[in-house]
DNA sequence: GTGGTATATGTCGCATAAGCATATATGGAT
DNA sequence: ATCCATATATGCTTATGCGACATATACCAC
C-alpha cells in the first residue's frame, strides 16, 4: 500500500477474492475458482494458469499455506488455509477495494459500485 | 465484452476513468490526470507514463480525438474530445464496471463498493 | 470397453498494461 | 538563480493474466 493506492489493487482484485474466498474455511483451489465464478453469476471466472499462478504467489507470500489432500474415490487435493498474514492482508485488501471502487463509482459516475 | 467478464476490466479501470473524464467536455492530459486524482480524494494518482500511453492507445482506438491547442501565455497542449465510438465505449465499460464492482464486493464482504 | 463429462492440478510461453526513470519546455514564486 | 507547477513525451522493466496444452481420477451412458 503506498499513497497513490497500491498498483497491485488497480490489476489485481483477484488477490482480494481469493483472500476472502478462503476467510470462512480452507479450499481447494478448483473450489475456490468455482464458488467465485458461482458467487459473481458467472461474471468473474478465473483461467486455471492465473489461479494456480496465484495460489503458490500467495503462498510463497506467507498469506495462505496448502496441505495435499489424500481422499478415498477423488484426486489428491490441496487445501489452502489462511494464515494470520493473510488475514491480516485481507483486511488491508479490503478497506483498499472499498476507497478504489468508490473512487472509480464516482468518477464514472456509476451510483453505487 | 466476452463471457468471462473483459479482461481488460480486471486490470484497467483506467480507461473508464479517463473516457468518463472527457464525457462533460474536452480536456489536455494533465487536466485530465489532475481531476482524477482531486476527485478521487488523491486515492487514484496517474503516473504521466501510464497516462500519456493511455491517451495514445484511446486514440489510436478511435475513442478520443487530440487537438493540438496553442495560448499565449502557456506550453501547447493537446486537448482530447471524446468520439461517437468513445461514447459508446464509455456506455459498455460502465456498465461492466458496474457488474464487475458488484460482484468483486460482495465476494469480499465488502459492503456496497 | 469406449467415449464423454466433471473434477482437480499443473506448466510454458506470450501479450500487454502500468509504473519507473528520465527528458524537454514554459511560467510564476521565493 | 532556483525551485515548483504545468504540460507532453519515451525507452525500459516488471508482473499479471491468458491461451494452449498436459496429466489424473471418478462416474455415467452406450
Amino acid at each position: 500500500m503506498d499513497a497513490t493506492l497500491d498498483r497491485e489493487l488497480k490489476k489485481g482484485s483477484a488477490e482480494l477474492l481469493i483472500l476472502a474466498s478462503l476467510e470462512g474455511r480452507p479450499r481447494h483451489g478448483y473450489e475456490v475458482a468455482k464458488r467465485i465464478a458461482d458467487e459473481s453469476g458467472g461474471a468473474i471466472r478465473f483461467n486455471v494458469a492465473s489461479l494456480y499462478g496465484l495460489l503458490y504467489r500467495l503462498e510463497s507470500r506467507g498469506w495462505i499455506r496448502g496441505r495435499w489432500v489424500e481422499a478415498p474415490n477423488a484426486r489428491r487435493r490441496r487445501a489452502y488455509t489462511l494464515t494470520a498474514a493473510g488475514r491480516a492482508t485481507l483486511a488491508e485488501q479490503r478497506a483498499g477495494w472499498k476507497v478504489f471502487a468508490a473512487a472509480v463509482s464516482r468518477i464514472a459516475g456509476v451510483e453505487h459500485g
